[in-house]
DNA sequence: ATTGCTTTGATAGTAAAACTATTATAATTA
DNA sequence: TAATTATAATAGTTTTACTATCAAAGCAAT
């Protein structure tokens, strides 16, 4: 497990100056993960946040503009995280059905991931995703600050596990559909086992995280596995490309 | 397509007394549907309601405690009306298969159901529920909330899909999570269509729908088909069946 | 050492949101 | 007709979500 001073590359119109690089900054973030998982969106308010970090809302409105903003700088600096988690456990695998196993196992489960920042908790900051993370773009303002490039991040996340959907089956229809419901299936699951579990059939024990990975798992191979129609073409595709590196050699 | 004069059994705990009842009540929940159709609930205030529908916002507070509990009633309305949709198309159908086809298309289509309320407009709560919908049950509140059982209607109606997926695959191991993510997902992709297009293969024409439609008939199905090993030990349960019959008879 | 610049803290203030309370009046019901 | 209940009108409180101002601290260049 690596602790890593590096700097996330979250979009700079989400915040008013990078809090990141400041003491006061990285206090905020580290602070608001806290506030957030304690008490909630809804409740959560400037002023108990520098009240609890011991500094005044004034200073901290001079790094965001509002509290939305603040939870969408946190989202993103999440999926940021993510992008690189999955980036380093793909690095060793080729086989697109191991790199699928690996991102499942990502998505779900913080603990193992490889990868630390000190002035964030992971695990806490997983929470808040678990259950605010929808609330970020479940707005009005939402075709405004997807212009502005707000869930850049989310999306190129969504992408990369498309890509890998593709990879195993160039002609499965709904890659990139299939790519945020596992994004948004871990959460759900994961959220509903604990608060509401008539929606689930994931037990609230301790081990809801291994089960919600078996639980996408089942969905993602029983999904991307092509009908016997597509896997027709498939063959033929294979047969067709055979025949060309042999043209060519 | 029947107007009805029916009232839908909605937890009376979600309100102080009755709209459904009297014409005040029927008034707030007709504006109320509009107005946070048209500002979304973030921006929605009961101040603004009673000035839309021309009365004050104390005698909406009589009706409701706050917003989120309107909002709350609103959706348990929503919810106990598919179920009640539902009912009505299955009524006529016995093949599973068939079930869940209907199932699907009426919990993603408005304009696919058959009955009509005169004070609520169906089509834009149907937007509303599509926007807002999650932030229900993500909230600090939500242990709490289930216990007075604001969310009975939600789960009944996926427990209700849950039966058809069994009745369809008896060995199918995530009926409950499949459910809710069809409900889940209904809602999401209509969205996504509409606002982050990147998040799904969905295209925002005027199909979007039907588009919908086809995308959960096709996860619905691909997931709920035995896998061999399933399908093994149902032929032999159905060999057993016929045995037991022949023993009867 | 002094000047200037930036960051933070301290304080105050505003507008709107989220309620509560009171009283008068209109509509129902007994 | 009296009693009850529902609604409207008004006013008031507390909290939230900001904005503005100014002083102090820190640091960088001259």
């Amino acid at each position: 497990m690596q602790l890593l001073a590096i700097e996330l590359d979250v979009n700079e119109k989400l915040c008013i100056r990078n809090p990141q690089r400041t003491d006061l900054g990285r206090k905020i973030l580290k602070n608001s993960i806290l506030l957030l998982n304690e008490i909630g969106f809804e409740r959560f308010t400037f002023k108990k946040l520098a009240q609890q970090m011991d500094s005044t809302e004034a200073s901290i409105y001079r790094y965001f503009e509002s509290k939305h903003l603040l939870l969408l700088y946190l989202l993103n600096w999440y999926w940021e995280w993510i992008k690189f988690s999955i980036g380093l456990r793909l690095m060793n695998i080729s086989k697109p059905q191991e790199k699928l196993r690996a991102v499942i196992s990502t998505i779900v489960d913080t603990a193992k991931r490889n990868a630390k920042v000190d002035f964030i908790d992971e695990d806490i900051l997983h929470r808040i995703v678990v259950v605010e993370g929808t609330k970020a773009y479940h707005s009005k303002e939402v075709d405004e600050q997807n212009k502005e490039g707000f869930f850049l991040s989310y999306k190129s996340l969504c992408q990369k596990i498309a890509d890998i959907l593709l990879e195993i089956n160039p002609l499965f229809p709904y890659p990139r559909a299939m790519a945020s419901n596992l994004l948004e299936m871990a959460n759900n699951h994961i959220y509903f086992a604990q608060h509401l579990p008539r929606l689930t059939d994931i037990e609230n024990d301790s081990n809801v995280m291994q089960k919600v990975e078996d639980l996408l798992l089942f969905f993602a191979f029983k999904l991307i596995n092509p009908t016997g129609e597509e896997s027709a073409v498939l063959k033929k595709d294979e047969k067709k490309k055979r025949m060309l590196i042999q043209d060519i050699s």
